[in-house]
DNA sequence: GTCTATACCAAGATAGAC
DNA sequence: GTCTATCTTGGTATAGAC
């Protein structure tokens, strides 16, 4: 795959975390990316959607890949929550409270307006339910449990995200982290 | 309080819900709102930034006096949770998905690059805190506790919201109000 | 306080040379 | 595949009559 491609899809993102899909312009991608603007149509000749769906769904698989990652290193599901929260809580603190992750930042913002973009956010969200469904399936869980479980966990993370990054403080990030362990264990007792 | 300033805020608190901050140019409130530009300088001298703060503050109270409601009804906070969530539920289904939310739906998108949004939208999840969090307390749950419960809520409600308007689907949203009240179920035995 | 017209700029997208 | 120049549209904001 084309370097410049890379580098247009991973500008993009970058920007996408801190000002949104509408609050980024292809203009500022071009000069981010030190790409010129018709390379992005020669890649993404759909323009800012095409490049917009392609952006979630390569960071999606990304963080998809990081959860797993962490989970592995804490070893059960239980401990794997407060692994999980505390380090995307580490990872806004460090780059000063810009949104670590751009799928959420924009699922909402385009939700009824941009279908591709949905689309493209729903592949995403249903990968990172699985992997979380797998691992409370493993543990035990009913697969309907589980994956009511996993949605809930999602859900969690990303609304912490909101009020984190809103509030700039982590503090109850961290909390919901233990909160949601709490959840899990309670539902695997 | 002048009618023209109200359907001005009215018409951009429902854009914002659907379109987002960045997603919504002041022509579209101008039309929906049936007032000239020169109306929203009058009223918001500060121009597009200044009427969005105005809108999340005047609609985040409006949304916290319906939690005050809904908990009101429901008799104790642990019923609170479930009424809470299929209410909210069962307004993303009856109006085809447009968020119902336009707090949360602006937060994440300005965090970083609108100081005086963010600063708004501090307050109202700070008042929304604040009212779960005092009903906790008053059903024997010690302040810090209550505190960190109330955020876990809210975080859960608003990424929620975000699963719900991608996917199309209440389900996953339900399935959490019940999380929610076994955690404060939890909290409180 | 309300309205119309418009200034001014930035947006997304395209054309065509190289 | 890369780049520059440019088209067209739409954005926010302002001016000034009423």
């Amino acid at each position: 795959m084309s370097e410049t491609r890379k580098r247009i899809v991973t500008a993009t993102g970058e920007l996408f975390r801190s000002q949104g899909f509408n609050g980024t312009s292809l203009k500022q991608v071009t000069e981010h990316a030190d790409a010129p603007t018709g390379s992005i149509y020669h890649f993404f000749p759909g323009g800012k959607e095409e490049l917009g769906a392609a952006v979630l769904r390569e960071s999606g698989a990304a963080y998809q890949q990081l959860f797993e990652l962490i989970a592995d290193e804490a070893g059960d599901i239980v401990d794997a929550m407060p692994a999980f929260f505390n380090g995307a809580a580490d990872a806004l603190e460090e780059t000063d409270f810009i949104d670590i992750c751009p799928i959420g930042n924009i699922a909402r913002e385009v939700a009824s307006t941009h279908e591709p973009l949905r689309e493209a956010s729903v592949s995403v969200f249903a990968g990172w339910t699985e992997a979380i469904q797998t691992r409370l399936a493993a543990a035990g869980l009913d697969a309907a449990e589980a994956e009511a479980l996993a949605n809930t966990i999602i859900a969690a993370i990303e609304g912490g995200f909101m009020l984190a990054r809103a509030r700039r403080s982590t503090t109850d990030l961290r909390a919901t982290g233990t909160h949601m362990q709490q959840l899990v264990a309670a539902a695997l007792a």
